[in-house]
DNA sequence: CTGTTAGCGCGTTCAT
DNA sequence: ATGAACGCGCTAACAG
């Protein structure tokens, strides 16, 4: 029922070449066939089928992005950024939630490729990225990580882990705090293990002998962080921290159930502060002290950096590090004793 | 680069045809020549392409969603809703964010068409449907909008208005409010208008006369909900609210913004409630007493109305209200004097 | 300055 | 039980 460029060209008694050459600029028309074309296309309200476009000149004007969980806000505002310069580009985005599961993402993958994605966005937390980026170099499809700065072979962008990480402590330190305690999660993920790694270090430069630097490890979800954060704020006075540190967005949300749950108050308990802040925070009583990602423009300059591979697809694997933003809250305060 | 069907026909020795009635299980090929094309395409590691294959069958297996803002939660989770029911279907996905602006949205529409999807989903906060819903229309295109339930013309997935705003109104009655406010937004959007309609009707079901129902409208932003809210809390002590309904995502920031700023302490000096909860925000001290959307639900329902109506063009127009739940917490409670 | 022709990769009659 | 041939809608040589 859609009109065709043959309809256009019949009513406009050209050829359809010619209507393709009006309708992309792409070889002289003379003034007055134009002007036929034009009015044909109007009246038969014509719009190319991009899908047949691309199948002819093998570009297919999409990107897809893999994200393991859509709604996280930080996900969902790289979403906004991809979208945003796709969108300047005349790209369009497909997107797949992988929910973190490597055979949802491989499934995702393929169906992509099927559809002939110009380039692929993955923002996964979970594995490395060997397995899918392997597949999509030997079809040639180029990849670019999001929310990544571990993986120097790629294409990737996300935040720096020594600095932030550095500040943040040093934010905690300066507050007097002596007995501190990362939640790291699980720091077989790269980008967790990063920031466990920088944590040790800033304490390390602080002067702190290393068994004296608490770090909660293998607690992958928000439960599990729960449940380790309850345990070590039920121990003796002298050895309970007052002040954690929580890594992730997940181990934030963890730490501070468990506070909750235990009847403990923030900051005159023990001080809480975040690599990920939560969104909306400052609109409560006790707001974050944490850093705040540039999840938008994380997306942003993904997508430039697939733009700038698909223009050179021999260019070195470039890595952006962004750097978060150190917001002071009411969730740190000096330890109270 | 990639392997076509005719490659991996001959490779097999076999006709395309045939290979193409394997992949598609479309009519019956003798065992040893079904096998001799499994193992060609396994060898060539063919796949289909998409794009072709659609544009011949004339179906592009693929949906457009449009929403105001992908990074605001309640829409996040609208959008993994509609990916993972799509997925299920084996429908791809393409996103478009049109930041509540109709320019970008049209564009849009515009861009999904060229693509061919086969349905469209916008969950638009501002305008009425009617711009983009004639156009489709008259393209064939079927359309479902999302958080909605006040076109009773098109297919529409939301939460009911009328039930959900007698409860949380009923709470803070009970609580022994009488001086309730709503911070209404811009009732010129149907969503909120119904909101607004139902908090009045509510309150005069409970006895209060028209005059005595306060509800602040024309506050469309945030900044303008927060500068209302400031205004009405500096108030003398008499006409002063006690309880503040807010009724919607934006109207609770900005409402939470202006409390803050005044220093009032709620629900000490005021309760606040919200038909819309704010994400994680039970993990403070005053978590909010409000409304938690099925996001992700209203997402999958929609997706189902769509492949409904794919599968049956001329079904009458449906609308799905689901339920929200009153989550109590420690933002409301009785008023202090 | 414009038209004719030949595919892109695939699904699908129509034959045999 | 399989193949040959055509066309989906479009762009890009190659004429003229």
């Amino acid at each position: 029922m859609p009109s065709t460029i043959v309809d256009v060209a019949n009513l406009a008694g050209v050829s359809p070449s010619t209507v393709s050459h009006v309708v992309n600029g792409t070889r002289f028309v003379s003034e007055g066939t134009k002007e036929r074309v034009l009015e044909a296309i109007e009246a038969t309200s014509y719009m190319p089928d991009a899908l047949a476009r691309s199948i002819r000149r093998d570009r297919s004007e999409s990107v897809g992005l893999i994200v393991s969980d859509a709604a996280q806000s930080i996900f969902a505002e790289m979403i906004l950024g991809v979208e945003e310069e796709a969108r300047a580009r005349g790209l369009v985005l497909l997107l797949a939630n992988s929910g973190a599961d490597p055979a949802r993402e491989m499934e995702s993958v393929r169906t992509f490729r099927k559809r002939r994605v110009e380039g692929l966005l993955v923002a996964e937390v979970a594995h490395r990225p060997n397995e899918i980026a392997q597949y999509l170099k030997s079809k040639g499809i180029p990849l670019v990580l999001l929310d990544r700065v571990s993986e120097p072979a790629y294409d990737q962008v996300g935040v720096g882990t020594q600095e932030p990480m550095r500040s943040l402590v040093g934010h905690v330190l300066e507050l007097g705090h002596t007995r501190i305690a990362l939640i790291a999660g699980d720091t077989s993920i790269p980008t967790l293990r990063d920031r466990a790694h920088h944590f040790q270090a800033a304490m390390r430069e602080a002067g702190f002998p290393p068994e004296a630097i608490g770090v909660v490890d293998s607690v992958p979800t928000q439960a599990d962080a729960a449940n380790a954060v309850a345990k070590l704020m039920s121990t003796a006075g002298s050895t309970r921290p007052t002040a954690l540190v929580s890594a992730s967005l997940n181990m934030t949300v963890g730490t501070l159930t468990a506070i909750r749950r235990l009847g403990l108050r923030v900051p005159a308990d023990v001080s809480v502060v975040s690599f990920d802040k939560l969104p909306y925070d400052d609109l409560f009583e006790t707001s974050l002290t944490g850093l705040v990602q540039p999840a938008f423009e994380i997306g942003r300059q993904a997508m430039k950096l697939l733009v700038r591979r698909l223009q050179d697809p021999n260019a070195d694997p470039a890595t952006v590090a962004l750097t978060p933003r150190l917001v002071v809250g009411g969730s740190s305060a000096p330890p109270a004793e």
